[in-house]
DNA sequence: TCAATCTGGTTGCATAATAAGACTAGTTTT
DNA sequence: AAAACTAGTCTTATTATGCAACCAGATTGA
């Protein structure tokens, strides 16, 4: 079959999962997050094969998510670490635990809270928000075209033709 | 092999990525946002095949994030909706199209743009934020486990033990 | 009107991705 | 020095995806 690739079309959102939107890809970058380090780290969270887990941390390394460096304890093993490319993926993570939290929690609740470290208050929520900073309405976020200058349809509510 | 399933799993995240994270899932998704209703619209937008097409909507229509609904224009084929629940996967998929944009661009660079559909700005970026709104740094985005008091280590930064 | 086309699938077959477990060379612990 | 651990690799089995053919009902065009 040879499963299709989005890293050839133009729009973001595919080559970003054309990245990191395999199966597991996401949780260990949740764990590389959370301070996983070492290959067993993330075989023993995730409970993951280990010939998968292998294909995806190198996946994870060619794309720059993650890179493999000399252990920083004096370990022969080495250490796989987030590169800021890797970091910058915070906000899908807490996005998608916030949506998580929300809408598909697990009987006995969440399992992490995120809050700021500077004041201890919990996260303001992952939102679209307006200059001010104040969460918008999803009906007000617009979409279009680049380089189009005119507001076509409604992001969430605009009709493909035909 | 049967693909391991998170929903198991009590992390938001993984319970999360259970209901959207499987291939092709979140495109669907996005071009459910951008006014797609009909299987001929995802199909033909997607180029994914007909039968992985069919697993996939009735997947997320069993997940709650789509419902099948009788045509709004007298049609006698059913349309796709998102649900509410559906419709607040915006910042998912807003967080991926940012990040793409910024680390993964096309050569041609990126074909959406969003905007304030009240002022015409463009969007603030989607990132964690403090109370007033500003947008804050991830190494002081902290972590904790549900109902720990004390803040442990950081997100981004904390180590996992052994 | 009625044949041609479109729609939303289903079915069968080929291949890729994942899982599970055995195995291993080198590392670390006891 | 033996025992256990680490980070893999290899083999085998099963599932997921892709592709093409097919099909019944809806819609369109001449």
């Amino acid at each position: 079959m040879k499963t299709k690739s989005f890293s050839d079309m133009q729009c973001s959102i595919a080559r970003t999962l054309d990245l990191v939107g395999s199966w597991w890809s996401l949780l260990i970058i949740r764990d590389a997050m959370l301070g996983a380090t070492r290959f067993k780290h993330f075989q023993k969270s995730l409970g993951i094969a280990k010939n998968t887990l292998t294909v995806r941390l190198n996946q994870l390394v060619d794309g720059g998510i993650l890179t493999k460096v000399a252990a920083s304890d004096g370990s022969a093993y080495d250490e796989y670490q987030l590169t800021e490319q890797g970091r910058e993926l915070a906000p899908i993570i807490l996005s998608l635990a916030q949506w998580g939290d929300k809408w598909a929690a697990h009987p006995n609740g969440p399992t992490f809270e995120y809050f700021d470290r500077q004041t201890g208050d919990d996260l303001t929520a992952i939102w679209p928000r307006r200059a001010g900073g104040e969460a918008m309405a999803l009906a007000d976020v617009g979409v279009k075209a680049a380089g189009t200058p005119t507001p076509p349809p409604n992001f969430l509510e605009g009709k493909p033709n035909s």
